[in-house]
DNA sequence: CTGCATCCATAACGATACTG
DNA sequence: CAGTATCGTTATGGATGCAG
């Protein structure tokens, strides 16, 4: 699997899997795309989207919903109404890269033994 | 999927696969587990690990590899000779994380024409 | 060779207050 | 309701030099 170079491996920080890694780094991107994957009929406003991820600050939801816009992930409605009202829904593409975050909230349901073993760890590990 | 509260979807930042996807959001730490996981016999000195990583400093390889032994998920061996021999290789618990990590890598590289597209988007969409 | 310490720049994040 | 602006804190990461 990994690049070799004069019998040496390579593992490239700008490679194809890291590309997609800078999704995951931003905290909240990926759990915004993995609302709006699991909203019924897809499409939701901005207020409920808030109150939906627990904890989320109104900077940091704007800042992320502009992120996934600009990437092409999310599609953004505007209505011409008072009080106003917008809805965010995924793009096509955006249900593309919905898969892999499917496939890590999978797992991490699924290895929850692991993940507290990880902690678990941790804390051990405090004055190392 | 997502946890139902009131009739209202919630999404929880510290839930089972945000806290994996807290191994995802420090930069080489997937590199580092990725590359042990890859090399042949299963341990590998220090200098040979940076030369493979490549761009990585020598202050942020010391720092994820503290990170991940303290993780439980690779383990050091020191030999006491000099100058000094140190190996490091992937625990059985760091061969668990390595699964979703891997499911990644391949993603990734499967996914080349989606990861174009999303960089496309990106650049036509600077000025938003 | 390995590891540590230091300095510095930038990015991420949260809280709050304000506009239409 | 949706969005912007500002401030301050913390985390991240790179460069460099030193020590065993």
């Amino acid at each position: 699997m990994p690049v070799i170079v004069d019998g040496k491996m390579k593992f490239y920080a700008d490679s194809e899997p890291r590309r997609l890694m800078e999704l995951f780094s931003v905290k909240w991107t990926t759990m915004v795309i993995h609302a709006l994957y699991h909203w019924p009929g897809g499409k939701c406003r901005t207020g409920e989207l808030q109150r939906s991820l627990d904890g989320i600050s109104k900077k940091m939801l704007v800042q992320s919903l502009r992120e996934v816009e600009r990437r092409g992930l999310v599609q953004r409605h505007v209505f011409s109404v008072v009080p106003p009202k917008v809805e965010y829904q995924l793009t096509e593409l955006g249900r593309v890269f919905a898969e892999p975050i499917e496939l890590m909230y999978q797992w991490g349901l699924e290895n929850k033994a692991a993940l507290d073993a990880m902690e678990a760890a941790c804390q051990q590990n405090q004055g190392l």
